[in-house]
DNA sequence: AAAGATAGTATCCTAGAGACACTAAATAGG
DNA sequence: CCTATTTAGTGTCTCTAGGATACTATCTTT
């Protein structure tokens, strides 16, 4: 009956140690693995982490990494809760302490902006993320909001941070000239639009590509887009609260 | 003097005809190509759509397809574009409208379920994207709201229902045991993580875990989440626009 | 010292994206 | 009519990736 109380791969996220130590010692742990590739993942985004990168990191051959994580989405899923806890925020009214739990979340992918690439698999499940969702949760506790409306807000917010990242992201390589096959697309495509998009058709659209609200697409106005969602759904939030 | 004025990745979103009628004609054609790709990735999801399943299906070889996408990068944006426009959607009140057009979008990927895995590249710049775009902005004619609002909260709201589409694949996914590696996750889940989640570390993921909230996450619950999340949406929208 | 267990290695396979040089089939101009 | 030009589609090659399998190396326990 020594079945495994839980996955391996769950053990492998909780970092829970092996019952035996028999065998030829291990040179690498699973700490080990995941931090090469969060390195990796970090200098060059998650296109850079592959298992003969990440061997090749580590002075191993590619194959020993299986040892100690089971599968390339398994690696991937180690390494999102590997980047570590949430910080310690400030108790308050639940406003401002889910307002800094999304700002928390935004600084996270600000630091390892190939988090923004992550599909969610599914409900938290390692330590660091459940820290993440304790966190959020406990924000709202000022709250008189049930479980079941904060499960959904730590949700629609923890999307809504990464959605408006992964636009940051693409509108900065697009800004950038990545060097890559939209380079200068920065450039023709305001014009481009405005020779395509019929105004007869496109009313809407058309009348805004005319306007210079594109235009004012400056540098820090992600940052500003940022706040204005954020409020938005805080002010949504407030509605559902009350 | 006879460089393009659209650049070509442009020019093929749009379906402009090439000024030449030179040389063999073609087989195929972008459309031929698009249409075969989205018919492979309604069926299997878009790790189906490769080069050389999509030369199969139309009967050549994979390098043909080159003379008519640049690229496998374009040709998803090709098949995100070919998906179709807007259907049409009634006049009204903003947020009835708002509502009716985050459902639309929602029913799109419902239909292609491969679009909840596309990430946002930057502004819309095909035709249907133009279209989707425009009917967004349409939707708030009736609001009060500048062009500014209205892009964020179009790009908000569409962000919104890609991620509670991923979500829901995603738990789906999970609850169907797709066979893969979380076979039976789905079980030793709860009683994991009831074993792994400290009380003392994380009092709020512990009391919701002890709690019947993840219980009633039914079968149609889905909808009820989104319908949660996008009406606390209008509610911030409804903050926004008075 | 032998048996058993675990770590890391060497070699193989499958599959995909794309480069490049080729052949095939059309048209325009002499 | 015929040939140069232009475009469409083919065949073959390279690179890179993830992963399976069978092996060798090194440790602990008895």
């Amino acid at each position: 009956m020594d079945e495994p109380e839980v996955p391996i791969e769950l053990a492998r996220l909780w970092r829970l140690p092996s019952q035996t130590r028999l065998g030829r010692p291990a040179r690498l742990d699973v700490d080990a693995v995941v931090d090469a590739a969060v390195a990796l993942a970090d200098q060059g985004g998650l296109a850079e982490v592959t298992l003969p990168k990440v061997a090749e990191a580590l002075g191993v051959t590619k194959m020993s990494l299986y040892r100690h994580v089971g599968s390339k989405d398994e690696l991937i899923a180690l390494m999102e809760d590997g980047v570590g806890p949430p910080p310690d925020l400030p108790e308050g009214p639940w406003r401002e302490s889910l307002a800094a739990w999304a700002e928390a979340l935004a600084d996270r992918i600000e630091r390892h902006p190939w988090l923004a690439d992550l599909r969610v698999a599914g409900p938290p499940s390692g330590p660091n993320g459940i820290a993440w969702f304790d966190a959020g949760l406990r924000s709202m506790r000022r709250s008189r909001l049930d479980w079941g409306p904060k499960v959904r807000i730590v949700m629609i917010v923890s999307d809504y941070v990464q959605g408006m990242a992964r636009l940051a992201q693409s509108l900065a390589a697009g800004r950038s000239g990545t060097g890559l096959d939209q380079a200068g697309a920065e450039l023709a495509y305001g014009r481009a639009m405005a020779a395509l998009v019929d105004p007869e058709r496109f009313p809407d659209a058309a009348a805004l590509f005319a306007s210079d609200t594109f235009a004012d697409t400056g540098a820090d106005s992600a940052d500003v887009d940022f706040r204005f969602g954020l409020d938005l759904i805080l002010d949504g939030v407030a509605a559902q609260a009350d």
